[in-house]
DNA sequence: AGTGTGAAGGTCAAAGAAAGTCAAACTTTG
DNA sequence: CAAAGTTTGACTTTCTTTGACCTTCACACT
């Protein structure tokens, strides 16, 4: 049985054609009938990076919510891996620079970009009173990530 | 949907090809219809120091709003300037995108660079049980951009 | 010089307009 | 039936718009 989700996903799909569509989600929960939270449900289950979709969005007067579809299913897949891998929940310094030296080699970032990241999580970046330097460095360092599985 | 302060600052933008206009508030908000007081909206959310725009203005008969879109030629001075003025021991986010957006518009840094930090300093990355969000944000952006210091 | 007046611009809070979150209730599926 | 997936709605957060009231300034008139 088809649900409201998967109808909801398929009219996204078809509307999607060139690569990128705008849309109210107000509007849309209205064509469809729903509650407006149903749009977000759709989007955050069916609409994710590791598919292939990034959905920004803005609040207030003028909102809405944007999806672009991008593709580079060799990036993605090699991307997930390191993050299910070898990043996980925590990751320390040196072991990161070796993911950023995979990455290099992988044309996934260029030199300038390595430098960034390493100063972002380095030890004197992240130094915290309750020791979660390593969650943190995983986090940004697993968002960085999926932010570059939205570059073509 | 474009906003009224969305047309509004396009508008001032592309007045303000030689670096520099002088406007009148009422004339403004009478052209494009709208509050008085949303030029001011729109000048504070939008034409900030920290994106690197000067607004100054006088009241009273002859009257006027002048911005001025400032560029330091010198990049180091001008990341000390953004360092010790704009970011300071804590920043939250809004403002260090608009850092940001005044980096991309000198051209310390690039798009793609512009979006790995802002992946990194996110809330999203940063989210921490002791509320300190700001400060590592603060801390990891100054760091970036010493890096950037020693960039040739 | 002092003062009154009208012409600017400034401030702030309330109302309005979206979207986001989260947990409880419900439905499907194995 | 239990687990997983879906639907709903109350509440929250963010951003924008508007209007009432405040401050400042140039100028004209004592």
């Amino acid at each position: 049985m088809k649900t409201i989700s998967d109808i909801i996903e398929e009219f996204i799909l078809s509307q999607l054609e060139d690569g990128e569509i705008n849309l109210s989600r107000n509007e849309l929960a209205n064509f469809f009938n729903c509650a407006p939270s149903q749009i977000n449900y759709v989007l955050t289950t069916r609409f994710t990076p590791m598919k292939g979709f990034d959905v920004e969005s803005k609040r207030g007067g003028g909102g809405y919510i944007k999806i672009v579809k991008f593709s580079n299913s060799n990036k993605i897949e090699h991307i997930n891996n390191l993050i299910n891998n070898y990043i996980g929940f925590k990751i320390d310094y040196n072991n990161a620079l070796m993911i950023l030296d995979n990455l290099l080699a992988n044309k996934i970032i260029n030199e300038s970009e390595y430098r960034i990241i390493a100063v972002a999580i380095s030890n004197k970046s992240l130094a915290s009173p309750i020791n979660n330097e390593s969650q943190m460095r995983a986090r940004i360092l697993t968002n960085i990530l999926i932010e570059k599985c939205k570059e073509n």
